[in-house]
DNA sequence: GTTAGCAATCTAAGGTTGAGACTGCTAAAA
DNA sequence: TTTTAGCAGTCTCAACCTTAGATTGCTAAC
């Protein structure tokens, strides 16, 4: 365990690097903390860190920079973490005056964390475990064309065209349809295909489009997600040149950029820090990720993040991803809560 | 007008710096192209290219490099644009083994522009002059709560949660959407606005969601365009320092990118070229855009592009421009032919 | 355990130099 | 008149050097 000076000293360090991106001196340390000892003592305390693998010193007359496992100490000592409560207004406000729809919550939380953090915002969709069936609707096209709009449960909906084998009318299609509904309410894709009940033929070639839809759905592995603040990152010094930043580019451009970044754990609803060398995936390394899951566990589970230089504000990131996952746990609360199993008919 | 020599001098000084991004001397010119003339001839000829604006020198010793408008007489010039066969055949076999499926189309088109011309790759959905209702569907969610899904014309779908000023069932919903399908059918939100028909209580305040969601539709101004192809965009030699490029991101997280890069003509169906400075945007004159319209005139206007510094291969943006938009010609036409208006019923 | 003092070390910025790359001019050749 | 060879002049770029400034590590004293 750290001495309790040094620890100061760490903190100070890893604070005034974070600040200001310049390696940090024993003297700006002495000055900086109220530690009432001189330069000179504190260096013997970085000699310590320094050891131990703290701080990392660029060349031999500079400053000290925290390590990752200097950040990771950081983090891990960090108190008091919470936006100001004018700030939780604001958000809460802008939140309300939106239009009642998921996207725009995204997109304004993604923007909102953008301009909070000053880094990459992330964020996708909620996706339950295993979407369930609500209610179908068959629209006519063609004799033999056909629009199949499914309603899943958690106000989503999904649209194919159908092609028909043989002609079959308005009304036809409608009563399939409403045989469909009712044999299939509330059930998922696995159920359905367990279901051994004989069906009319229209209605078994319909099931199957069903079937595929909803596979679809569950495998839509990573929807597009929302993202925002990658000017932020450009002007971040250590990306002046503008290749450390080439990587991440690929991922965004390869839409892996949301699975790379997902922690081990899987659904903690706790905001996670990985920091650096901890991440996984090679491609981002160099950056940390502080990530949140929000939503119902059972219903259905989106993630909010941030990604930016390890040198990021992580007091600051931690509160902001963690008060957003808050807001959109209730915002998500009420989309579902409203729908109460069943009660439709 | 050019003389001919000096034309061949400006193509040659062109295609040299679209391809190797390092100013032209005369005596490269001399080498690369047929002309048996000496450097020094060459000179006189870029002397006479420099006056006239063409061409600019870095600096005295340097070579040359094109002008906005050098680059606009290249572009003007060209000849023989089209994708090799084989090209051809590959991208359209792509498309067509992808699921039946717009935004794949279109996140396919962006993966296929960005690689193809190693530029930023933009597009946007079809978006029809004013939508036209074509099919409503209430479902009930609670008592006094009913999700509309409105089908529009073109096979898109919008929902949205209704409040109901008082408790209506599932079948009087079912009523009432079957009585405003048969009276609203085809028309624009505008026409709907007209009808002077007298309507019961539940369905006139349906029509007021209604008219808010076709609302939304048209002004949805333009959605989250689909991007591609930014890593490549930061490996280009002039954007090294990263702060050439740091507007465009600032555009792109704004979501303002496919509004200042749409050309001053609305609705040409060809592919339109803007050149650095005459590009009206402030923040991408230092781009040039590379941008064609799809779709069918009367049904849906959607936009592919490129974007990328005016050190472009034109000719190969061009060439994949074009038939990226003429494949998509052609899918939205699928889209749309086979859906006859009025036949359903 | 802490401190002052100081030499040693390293960077970053500024200056200098020389090689290399082109041009522009001039005068001769075609 | 057009083209060419030759050459001086100009400019950049990379390499090298130098110096100022910052900061440490060590040592010896407190």
């Amino acid at each position: 365990m750290l001495q309790t000076r040094a620890e100061t000293v760490l903190k100070s360090i890893t604070r005034q690097y974070i600040a200001l991106a310049v390696p940090v001196s024993s003297a700006r340390v002495a000055q900086e903390c109220d530690l009432v000892v001189s330069p000179a003592t504190i260096r013997n305390d970085m000699m310590f860190l320094d050891n131990e693998g703290y701080i990392i010193r660029p060349h031999h007359s500079a400053g000290s920079i925290p390590s990752d496992k200097g950040y990771r100490h950081y983090v891990s000592t960090l108190e008091n973490i919470g936006l100001p409560v004018t700030e939780k207004r604001m958000i809460s406000h802008l939140f309300h005056q939106v239009e009642y729809d998921l996207e725009r919550w995204l997109s304004l939380a993604v923007t909102l964390i953008a301009q909070q953090s000053h880094n990459v915002a992330v964020a996708t969709k909620p996706k339950p475990p295993a979407c369930q069936f609500k209610h179908l609707e068959i629209v006519s096209l063609h004799e033999r064309l056909a629009l199949a709009v499914l309603v899943l449960r958690g106000v989503r909906v999904r649209q194919k065209l159908v092609n028909l084998n043989q002609p079959i009318s308005q009304a036809e299609l409608t009563a399939a349809a409403g045989k469909l509904n009712e044999v299939y309410s509330g059930l998922s894709r696995f159920k359905i295909q367990d279901t051994d009940i004989n069906l009319p033929d229209t209605e078994t070639q319909i099931t199957k489009d069903l079937l595929t839809m909803m596979q679809a759905e569950d495998e839509q592995a990573y929807e597009e997600p929302f993202l925002d603040g990658f000017h932020f990152l450009l002007n971040q010094p250590e990306f002046n040149t503008g290749h450390g930043i080439s990587n991440l580019m690929g991922l965004v451009d390869q839409r892996k950029l949301v699975e790379v970044m997902l922690p081990a754990e899987p659904y903690s609803l706790e905001v996670q820090v990985s920091i650096g060398k901890e991440n996984k995936a090679e491609a981002i390394q160099d950056y940390s990720v502080v990530v949140s899951h929000y939503g119902l566990p059972d219903e259905a589970i989106g993630t909010v993040g941030i990604v930016g230089p390890t040198r990021m504000n992580y007091a600051r990131a931690i509160s902001t991803i963690g008060y957003i996952a808050q807001i959109m746990d209730t915002l998500l609360a009420e989309l579902y809560g409203i729908e109460a199993p069943d009660t439709w008919e």
